[in-house]
DNA sequence: ATTAACTCTATAGGAGTAATAGAAATTGAA
DNA sequence: TTCAATTTCTATTACTCCTATAGAGTTAAT
């Protein structure tokens, strides 16, 4: 009958982007409170160390993030938590939002199979999706993960 | 300075889910109307025709496709085209609509890093991302993708 | 029978993910 | 000034999955 039993190819957020927001909400708890030191995040969210270290370094080249070196250095928010969106941090790790790259704004390319983009059935509605997951994800943003979660 | 140049590792829909969507929508347009053969749509489609195969079979084993064995088969859309949705074909080759596998419906896995699931800032957010994604991809069915392409 | 098509399984190459390792640079403090 | 702690950066590994191809098997029409 071939039944599909299980499946965990499941298409998704990378573990990176999902450690970079977990951080980042880290990150946010402490914003204008100092800096917080790779080593306790990692232990706080149970991500892999040096792992992390990548993770934020990326997010420090995105200026999202800011450092401090040497002992007794650390990582703290640069940015607002309310203006570092999903939408952003989904950008930067694991790229286009839209479904097809011939839809997407940021990363458009065309498709290679498509001989003619405008006659193309699938884009009008490719790009309804797309503006609704994009609305959603640029709403949601690190302030929304924390703002009721401490009981505040 | 360190510059992203470039990234083509977008995560996207896969090329194998793209392929289905272009073969149901050729299909679509048969609805009712006998069937079409593999190689044909490979040609209109542009799809390499052994994947193709691969992709058809697939379908038929969702029941979403028939086919006909023996010389002058081929295969034939077994649901109407508006009973056959992106969300479902997504689900069928790519897997989760969800972002985060702890706020898939279909899909559902605990995330090994979440200590309690019921504490995780983001699963809110998520869920409301992942049900507005849903709602999109629902509505839009092969159906959508023929209405008024052909200036019917 | 022969031909043409679907059915099924296997496999290969390439690309990307997740994670680890280690050396270099920087800073604070003893 | 030396040491220790921390960020910075590059390389590399193991693994998985995607894309595509190949070929043998099965079915049905002529």
């Amino acid at each position: 009958m071939n039944i599909k039993l299980f499946s965990i190819f499941t298409i998704m957020m990378s573990k990176k982007c999902k450690y970079a927001l977990k951080a980042l909400t880290r990150l946010a708890k402490n914003y204008n409170k100092g800096h917080l030191q790779t080593a306790d995040i990692a232990k706080l969210e149970n991500i892999p160390k040096k792992f992390l270290e990548q993770i934020l370094l990326e997010l420090k080249h995105a200026r999202i993030v800011g450092s401090k070196q040497g002992s007794g250095g650390g990582y703290f928010l640069i940015k607002n938590p309310k203006e570092v969106s999903v939408a952003d941090v989904y950008r930067l790790f694991d790229g286009a939002i839209a479904l097809l790259p011939c839809v997407s704004i940021n990363f458009y390319e065309k498709c290679e199979d498509c001989t003619d983009e405008k006659s193309c059935a699938m884009q009008r509605e490719f790009i309804k999706i797309r503006e609704g997951a994009r609305k959603l994800m640029s709403k949601a943003t690190i302030y929304s993960f924390i703002k009721d979660s401490d009981s505040q």
